[in-house]
DNA sequence: CCATTAGGCAAGCATTTGCTTGCAAATATA
DNA sequence: TATATTTGCAAGCAAATGCTTGCCTAATGG
């Protein structure tokens, strides 16, 4: 145990990016995010215990109740990461859009008003 | 095996970030690939396959070589479900930017010319 | 044609992961 | 105080992961 734990490991389970995706619209505690998955609860607070680990929620304590606040600002990590691949395919896309609109120029009868 | 096979997935190893990173610069074949990592050729081979089981690199047979080429476009998918998050990190972020700014015009004095 | 080079396939193995069930601790409520 | 609710802890387990080594196939070049 107490392997790699980062965002990206983090972010690869579906129902981690659940638990995120749900925490989103507002800060829930552990039974209630539970209720939301058909596994069990352990399996849950197990998740939730890697997403805390990883700086991807903040657990507050009030009364026997843990709530579990989402801390976005974590997934900026993946973003940087992305951000030069981005230009890529970003790069590609302005390439086909200006094949695309150099075709309508050459084709003004096919292009049609719409796009 | 034969398990989940996702993007998310692909980009939670470490060495497939790095293989991807590689290629980035220009398509490479396998044995030059394996040849920049403390690892066995198979299994960077294993690696490599993931990638391209993921649609993330694309595999292109010459001779006896197999040159991998970068499927960027690919990561866009990690990117659009990043892109919710991202809006509620980039507030805070803009929100931050605010006080700081605020903060300078109420404090001309210590502010200074840097920033 | 034969040696070299690029790569695939598969068995084997230690570790990690994701899940379960059972039980204990702490807080809230009747 | 007795009981219900929220959560944590731990053992156990099947499957997945990441890696290795050994051997096989195919294309290239002398």
């Amino acid at each position: 145990m107490e392997a790699r734990r980062d965002v990206f490991q983090a972010i690869a389970d579906p129902t981690r990016r659940e638990i995120l995706t749900l925490l989103r619209r507002r800060a829930q505690n552990l039974n209630s995010i539970a209720e939301q998955f058909d596994i069990s609860r352990q399996a849950v607070s197990l998740h939730i215990k890697i997403l805390s680990e990883c700086d991807l929620i903040d657990l507050r304590k009030e009364g026997r109740e843990r709530y579990c606040h989402l801390k976005a600002e974590k997934l900026a990590e993946v973003a940087g990461w992305l951000e030069p691949f981005s230009r890529l395919w970003e790069d590609r896309f302005d390439q086909l859009d200006s094949l695309w609109k150099e075709w309508r120029f050459q084709n003004p009868d096919q292009a049609g008003g719409k796009d």
